[in-house]
DNA sequence: TAGTGGTCTAGACCACAAA
DNA sequence: TTGTGGTCTAGACCACTAA
């Protein structure tokens, strides 16, 4: 299981430790929303460290949405919001689940290809380097959302073709199989008209507008990983976004 | 001029005085980015307040986004980033300053009307309401890039009419003829085709694909202000996003 | 070695909510 | 009145950068 304690002779700094061990706790629904965490003067007893450093800690869980806090009351696990769907990075599964569709998906490509010119250089690799491209169509409640198409570099994940991709979700397989996680990504957003080839898969017409969206993920050492194509049916699916000052 | 030091018997906390003093000489380019700030020990003497104070003020200007750190250098201006553009207000002029265009408007529409029932549910407010709409083209080095349909509460702002909204920015009035700021707002992106009746001013077929935002913003005290609808040339026009895990 | 930011402590007083 | 989070202080030691 997960330390439950803080190791004072580590060398991670206690409040990074403190984070993870709360952070597993929402994550993985010891806490769930609504409820309400240990005040600080039981987090300081508990794990034994002072209140600067407690607070330091919830400053970030609230920073990232995590929990909010309420003066004269107490702490309390968030309720997810829309908000962090766009800024955080979250499976088609995911998405579809906070939008109350049952997610579905079909392959329809999954091949080695060498790199396409624009692809290498998003990707930062030569051009006669292997790509694995995995094309999917995506439903939400049987009918059509979007068509994926991702590229990956073939010598991070060599035999990555023998898994099922309608069952089993890209990120788990990246992650148990190959121990590479997806920690951030940039993504350009555009309108486009559909190219034609695509009003069979999403069942629209010849004309229709659809949401585009390019995305390169990069791994937890900063390495970019996978190349992304979505192309969403505009009449099906809208982005969020929340603003400040 | 604005305040340069703490008052020690306001009932405003230390912490958002000084935010406050020094977030104001990063906006009026007293610092520019790549400058340096003064060291956390020359601001603890300059304004008197302890070290956990001026860290829990550069903490939030961090996270904002306004500077960074560099252990055993010092704090740096930031310099804006694309990422900004995506979770901060700006204004047209500032997004197309940042995109490498010369802004441009040509006022379409400035009246006052009832409300429809659609803006009536964003804005909060009865349908008996009357409204102040606003549409100008934008333009990029002298070429359309978008429509902005504005809708303002006409109760908040009686005699807004009177302004030229081609040369005079709309948060500008708000700002200084009302004292209304606006702080935050929610949107949806949307990709749509055109209706017909944008083909014309922005010079555009009748089939193309547009990139639709619909945005509520906020005022200082939680109220909605502005109902805004932006038409975005998809040839022209995208958006980009970070995002984290 | 001197100066910077990074982490941590122990203690204080205040403002707000609920009993 | 009690318990919660909000703000603030003075001091400490560490890790990194540059001279």
């Amino acid at each position: 299981m997960f330390p439950d304690s803080i190791n004072k002779l580590s060398k991670l700094p206690y409040y990074q430790q403190l984070y993870e061990i709360l952070r597993q706790k929402i994550i993985l629904g010891d806490w769930v929303p609504g409820d309400m965490i240990p005040p600080e003067s039981v987090l300081i007893e508990t794990y034994q460290v002072s209140r600067n450093t407690v607070r330091q800690v919830l400053d970030i869980l609230v920073n990232e949405g995590y929990i909010y806090r309420q003066r004269g009351k107490g702490t309390y696990i968030a309720h997810p919001t829309l908000e962090q769907t766009t800024s955080r990075i979250i499976s088609f599964t995911e998405d579809m689940h906070q939008r109350g569709f049952i997610p579905g998906t079909n392959v329809l490509d999954a091949a080695v290809i060498p790199t396409p010119e624009d692809i290498a250089g998003q990707l930062q690799i030569p051009l006669g380097e292997e790509l694995v491209k995995i094309k999917r169509l995506r439903l939400a409640d049987g009918e059509p959302m979007s068509v994926e198409e991702s590229y990956l570099v073939h010598r991070n994940c060599p035999n990555i073709l023998d898994h099922n991709f309608a069952e089993e979700p890209l990120r788990q397989i990246l992650e148990k199989d190959y121990g590479i996680r997806l920690v951030s990504a940039k993504q350009v957003i555009k309108a486009i008209q559909t190219s034609g080839n695509l009003t069979d898969e999403l069942k629209i017409s010849k004309q229709a507008a659809l949401l585009f969206l390019e995305r390169v993920s990069f791994s937890q050492n900063g390495f970019p990983v996978e190349f992304l194509r979505i192309f969403y049916r505009a009449d099906r699916y809208t982005l969020y976004n929340e603003l400040h000052d």
